[in-house]
DNA sequence: AAGTGACTCAACCGCAAAAGG
DNA sequence: GCCTTTTGCGGTTGAGTCACT
């Protein structure tokens, strides 16, 4: 379909509006409506196109636009719409009333998108990050156990590592490794809590992903949502700069319910869960009209998760070794990630 | 106080669908 | 049914602002 540029480029205004026109747009809309946007610059005497005075007009200039930070109602929203809809900025607009398209879209890509990453939940998929969740088994299993049983050499060469991001932090580890080699070599077969403790980890996210990944807490695997609900409650209001409390509650949950439908959904999984405890915490039930934050996890478990772009794709291709590992010894399971790598790299 | 990087958000761009002749 | 015009949408940009050094 051929299309004519919506203005003439020469002799229209471009850029931030003045108040002058803001003036002259409103006044003329009041008086004779927007009925051609075309036309309506050169009738409302502005140096614009139309599509910028219809921008202008329904973005910011239009009476019912509500101004100011999104309610905690209005951002639940955005996320269970979002988890439904996409990126239909405009759909999820029109269920939030006096907010438009845009301001929705500015919000999610520089607020919740962001929150969201930091929780360790996928902003595309809504899902958890699995890649994060390999890695950390991955490093589970690199730093702690014995040297019979894996080490990074290994890692290296495992045919799963195809991505670029997991090379770079297995070639991070095995640095790491030959530091430690150097410093803690004393602490061969057992962990010195000691040193560990000191270890700080740079994204609490992955502190509790590793630990719930090796010491599942079955309490955990009950009905979440009004705990989930309260949880999301205090994420806004620490405002996201207190992520930590949150996500410790909350990403064992969310492991608790994904890691068994998708880690390994043929074998036996990493933790063995009751069936029917994973099925209680199915947030896809549209009869649920209040919001759950279980709704941020829409992609269906039964789907192999393909993230996005910075993702790992994980096809559940456990080890009989790392699956021992993970099972057979509590010291073994529990590590930390050395302050050397930046977890960041990975969200 | 100046420099720098990160963040925010209004505005632009290109495309596609809808509408109209 | 075809072509042109208009409208709407989603992705992206960049100027302004803020925070930190």
């Amino acid at each position: 379909m051929g299309r004519v540029p919506c203005c003439e480029k020469n002799g229209l205004k471009k850029g931030p509006w003045t108040p002058e026109e803001d003036q002259k747009l409103i006044d003329y809309i009041q008086k004779h409506g927007y009925g051609n946007w075309r036309t309506l610059p050169k009738n409302a005497g502005l140096q614009r196109c139309g599509k910028s005075c219809r921008l202008r007009w329904t973005n910011y200039l239009r009476p019912d636009i509500k101004r100011g930070r999104f309610t905690l109602e209005e951002e639940e929203s955005i996320i269970q719409l979002h988890s439904i809809l996409g990126n239909k900025w405009s759909t999820i607009a029109s269920h939030l009333p006096g907010r438009t398209d845009n301001e929705i879209k500015n919000y999610w890509n520089t607020h919740i998108r962001k929150k969201l990453l930091s929780m360790g939940i996928d902003p595309v998929t809504h899902s958890p990050r699995l890649d994060l969740l390999y890695i950390s088994s991955i490093l589970n299993s690199s730093l702690y156990a014995n040297s019979s049983n894996f080490n990074i050499q290994r890692l290296l060469t495992m045919q799963p590592i195809e991505n670029t991001e997991l090379l770079k932090l297995a070639s991070s580890l095995l640095f790491s490794q030959q530091c430690e080699d150097q410093n803690l070599c004393a602490q061969n077969d057992q962990y010195n809590p000691q040193i560990l403790n000191q270890i700080q980890f740079q994204n609490p996210v992955q502190q509790v992903a590793c630990t719930e990944l090796v010491e599942p807490n079955m309490s955990s695997f009950t009905d979440l949502s009004s705990q989930q609900h309260s949880l999301l409650n205090d994420w806004h209001r620490n405002n996201g700069t207190s992520l930590s409390t949150f996500s410790e509650d909350y990403i064992p949950q969310l492991l608790s319910s994904y890691s068994y439908s998708n880690y390994n959904s043929d074998n036996q999984n990493l933790m063995d869960p009751p069936l029917s405890e994973t099925t209680t915490l199915n947030s896809n039930n549209s009869s649920n009209k209040n919001f759950s934050f279980a709704s941020v996890l829409s992609t269906p478990s039964s789907s192999p998760i393909e993230l996005n772009s910075s993702s790992t794709f994980i096809n559940g291709s456990i080890t009989e070794d790392e699956r021992e590992s993970y099972g057979s010894s509590s010291n073994m399971l529990k590590f930390e990630i050395p302050e050397i790598l930046d977890v960041n790299e990975f969200m």
